[in-house]
RNA sequence: GCCCCGAUAGUCCAAUAGGUAGAGACGAUGGAUUCAAAAUCCAUAAAGUGUGGGUUCGAAUCCCACUCGGGGUACCA
């Protein structure tokens, strides 16, 4: 190891290995990243949280994306001095662990606690500035026991219930799904196509909090992804129109269907009913009973994908039965198809084929009659197979004759409120959210169920209904009933209401639960007496940054939202919004393809930081571009990230040989003191803008400015360069912990530059005394002027004038105006 | 199909409220150093902003259409 440029400093190419072991002693021993409790703290309280990791192995290249990024955050509130609360744990239940074990012959809880171990160990390596006193498992049951606790505080608000219905079957995992977790029609975790079954379900009540949902997300414009937003909206889908009670010939109640387009009521001409509803059933006459059931059999064999594919044509079967239009009384055929959805509004519609491509696919496909009811100037649709759907006119319609469609909505409908049969309604695309499993690994529902008094909630005080430990390996495989079921001494216990032989409820809760209110058990994570404390939540809460991945846009975050408006219903809490700001960080992948194990051309986290180190990797990923956005590993260069980190660390090395730390730098090279100060500012505005990437450039400026100082400027000596490198080692220390510290150590400091050293940049040296002046003539930039800053319009227009490179371009031209935007811009447009 | 987002040197990316297209980096080329190489340092070249229109004194930035890429959603009545 050779010094460069003349100054025999030793060791100036670092060894990371080295200082990472030397500085993760030191962090482990001072916990500089601890949140502080102190009522009398009254440093301003920031909370940033990443979203937590399931323990599927060690951490890869998309954990150690993520978590740099949101390290970043963290970091620099550390450095402005405010108390954070950082704080990492583990979403540690779920399906893995089970496959594991069975695999093994173990118990999930090995492989699971295990995998915990090697990430926390290298999160530490990583240098995430955590509170790591704070770390919690889901798995853990002082943790599932709240998650028991908050299901029966659901549950007594009727927010947690039972129904049958059909769900989402994968019959490779065994178990049902929520909708959010089937992704075109196929298992989110295992690919497997997806099939209906008829079950009896736990529901979370998540549709009543639709508007709610939707509507709050107004607050959190500008400060989430718009894409996220887009996506939640998209998934909750409003609509709004109205239910129209049709008569049905020979039934007593009339049956509603819901409709975004009351306008075109009087071109209904047959109605649908959702082929596997119950209604179907009801409405078959008999001589179409052989037939209905046929075909309704051969729905249910269909998968999700073939039955969602919009290619397939129309089929349904006439019911033998006949709807009266409440308008006009015309008897319309009652028909079961399965494109209409037996959980969408009322699992039953009027069509109106003129006017809806579905309905006129079916018409088509069943020769039925076509009524055109808006007048839109396009071609018929009885002919075309087109259905209109554009502007137009109302006919055939009766009173609505004439009307345009926003015209005509309110008014049918005043006319359906009037005669009784219909009114205004709003419908979701949101469904409640299932939240059994027929899985292992998960929060145990703590219901009993009893012969005698049915469906009884566990006493809190018998909380946490705790997994039985006596199941592994092969006990676990999925059979389609939850492995619990076969646990007998868990099963069977006592009713708590009469205390006779019962059952307990054998399905565990979806592995979403957990992590729909995590973030507030990091606030108190050692409370035993509540899932949370209400008082340490009013302080942090709710979270100001969160960071995670665009996967989560639905799941986790819309699951997150409702939890959190649950309980601020309940009173826990003093918001109704959990993540004040999110950013999506982008994912790595190689070569244009994701990563992954079948294609082998995966990016190893640990073989990188052996290679290059904590500090390279981290600033790579930091580097490579806007945060949001992917990186792909052949663009980026975490070679080239060394070489910098070298360079900066030399600087400061150099600067700290030569000089002492408290030294004034006023007396130090100006040139290179401004470049200190712009580079604080921009590094600022740029962190806080989240463009991290460009803070890092600033910084890069600010290190080769430095070098140029030592090398050919006033030397290392001089106190403009301990104060760009004490600069440089702040600033860095958001992405490079180990050569920030160890640089702010050479410098001949003795704490940490993590915490609290942040600067603010001197005003007076951020003043240029000149700036230059573009002077176009026709848009073509002609000339440049070094003009004052604060240089009045007309004083610049004149010297733009003047300028001799300027006339000589006018020419015999006439000056027809001058735009002038000073100080940085004169346009002389001629003629 | 419908809805979003994006496209800037060979590559990744910058460009405050339209106002000099280039901050930073990779790679390339040349040079210094070296017996040579690595490392280090210095220098240079390189696009007119996906395409076609429009608004404007002035467009990477705003508007319209299209192409390509990415994402969401998929019979939601």
């Amino acid at each position: 190891m050779t010094a460069v440029g003349g100054d025999q400093v030793a060791g100036d190419t670092y060894d990371a290995r080295a200082l990472q072991e030397k500085w993760q002693a030191r962090w482990a021993k001072e916990n500089p990243f601890a949140a502080s409790e102190d009522p009398a703290d009254d440093r301003p309280r920031r909370y940033v949280l990443d979203m937590f990791p399931y323990p599927s192995g060690d951490l890869h290249m998309g954990h150690a994306e993520a978590f740099a990024m949101g390290d970043v955050v963290a970091r620099y509130r550390f450095q402005l001095g405010e108390n954070v609360l950082h704080p990492i744990g583990w979403d540690s239940f779920g399906l893995p662990a089970e496959n594991a074990a069975i695999k093994r012959d173990s118990h999930p809880a090995e492989w699971t606690y295990a995998n915990i171990e090697t990430q926390a160990e290298s999160f530490k390596r990583y240098g995430i500035a955590f509170d790591w006193s704070r770390r919690l498992h889901t798995s853990d049951p002082e943790y599932y026991r709240w998650n028991q606790w908050l299901f029966l505080r659901f549950y007594e608000r009727g927010l947690a219930y039972r129904k049958d219905g059909l769900v989402n079957w994968c019959p490779n995992d065994q178990t049902v799904l929520a909708n959010e977790q089937v992704v075109q029609g196929r298992c989110e975790r295992c690919g497997t196509e997806v099939v209906r079954r008829s079950l009896n379900q736990w529901y979370f009540r998540i549709t009543e909090y639709a508007d709610r949902l939707l509507d709050d997300m107004e607050r959190l414009e500008g400060k989430w992804p718009e894409r996220v937003l887009l996506m939640q909206r998209n998934w909750i889908g409003r609509s709004r129109g109205a239910d129209v009670r049709f008569h049905i010939e020979g039934r007593d109640e009339p049956v509603t269907v819901f409709t975004t387009r009351p306008d075109t009521l009087f071109g209904a001409t047959f109605f649908v009913v959702a082929a596997d509803a119950a209604l179907a059933d009801e409405l078959c006459a008999p001589e179409h009973r052989a037939e209905f059931e046929a075909y309704r059999a051969g729905v249910a064999k269909l998968t999700d994908i073939e039955r969602q594919s919009t290619e397939r044509t129309k089929t349904g079967v006439f019911l033998g039965r006949h709807a009266i239009n409440p308008v006009n009384g015309e008897r319309i055929p009652v028909w079961a198809a399965d494109y209409v959805l037996a959980d969408y509004g009322h699992g039953a519609i009027m069509a109106v084929p003129a006017h809806d491509q579905r309905d006129l696919d079916f018409a088509k496909a069943f020769d039925l009659p076509v009524r055109v009811v808006v007048e839109t100037g396009e071609e018929d649709p009885d002919i075309t197979g087109v259905a209109t759907a554009g502007e137009g006119r109302l006919v055939n319609s009766g009173p609505l004759d004439g009307l345009t469609k926003t015209e005509a909505i309110p008014r049918i409908i005043e006319i359906l409120a009037e005669r009784g049969t219909g009114d205004a309604a709003v419908n979701y695309r949101l469904r409640d959210w299932l939240l059994s499993r027929q899985r292992f690994w998960g929060t145990p529902i703590p219901i009993v169920h009893c012969p005698d008094c049915g469906e009884v909630p566990v006493p809190d005080d018998q909380l946490p209904v705790r997994l039985p430990e006596n199941l592994r390996g092969a006990d676990l495989a999925p059979k389609g009933v939850s492995p619990l079921a076969a646990a007998a001494d868990w099963v069977n216990t006592a009713c708590p209401r009469c205390g006779g032989a019962a059952l307990r409820d054998t399905d565990t809760m979806d592995t979403f639960v957990d992590s729909s209110w995590y973030y507030l058990r990091y606030c108190s994570p050692h409370t035993d007496t509540a899932p949370f404390d209400v008082e340490q939540v009013r302080r942090w809460g709710p979270i100001d940054q969160y960071v995670g991945g665009v996967e989560h846009a639905i799941l986790h975050l819309l699951y997150s939202r409702f939890f959190t408006k649950v309980l601020y219903d309940m009173g826990l809490v003093d918001f109704t919004e959990p993540f004040t700001r999110l950013l999506n960080q982008g994912q790595v992948i190689n070569q244009g393809k994701a990563m992954s194990k079948s294609l082998g051309n995966g990016v190893d986290l640990g073989k990188e930081i052996d290679e290059y180190g904590v500090d390279a990797v981290r600033l790579t990923v930091v580097f490579a571009g806007p945060p949001e956005e992917d990186i792909d590993w052949a663009d980026v260069s975490p070679a080239a990230s060394l070489r910098f980190l070298n360079r900066a660390y030399r600087v400061m090395a150099q600067a700290g040989a030569a000089s002492e730390p408290g030294t004034d730098p006023a007396a130090g090279d100006l040139a290179l003191r401004k470049a200190t100060h712009q580079t604080l500012d921009k590094v600022t505005a740029a962190v806080e803008a989240q463009r991290f990437n460009v803070a890092i450039a600033r910084v890069m400026e600010l290190v080769t400015a430095a070098r140029r100082a030592i090398d050919s400027g006033p030397g290392a000596a001089d106190p403009a360069v301990r104060e760009a490198a004490e600069v440089i080692a702040v600033t860095l220390s958001l992405v490079a912990p180990y050569v920030a510290e160890e640089g702010w150590e050479r410098l001949g400091h003795t704490g940490s530059v993590a915490v609290g050293n942040w600067r603010t940049p001197d005003p007076a040296l951020l003043v240029q005394e000149s700036v230059t002046c573009v002077v176009q003539v026709a848009s073509k930039v002609r000339d440049k002027l070094q003009v004052p800053p604060d240089i009045s319009a007309e004083e610049l227009e004149r010297l733009a004038l003047a300028s001799e490179k300027v006339q000589g371009f006018i020419g015999e031209r006439t000056v027809r105006k001058v735009v002038v935007r000073e100080p940085k811009l004169v346009n002389i447009v001629v003629a």
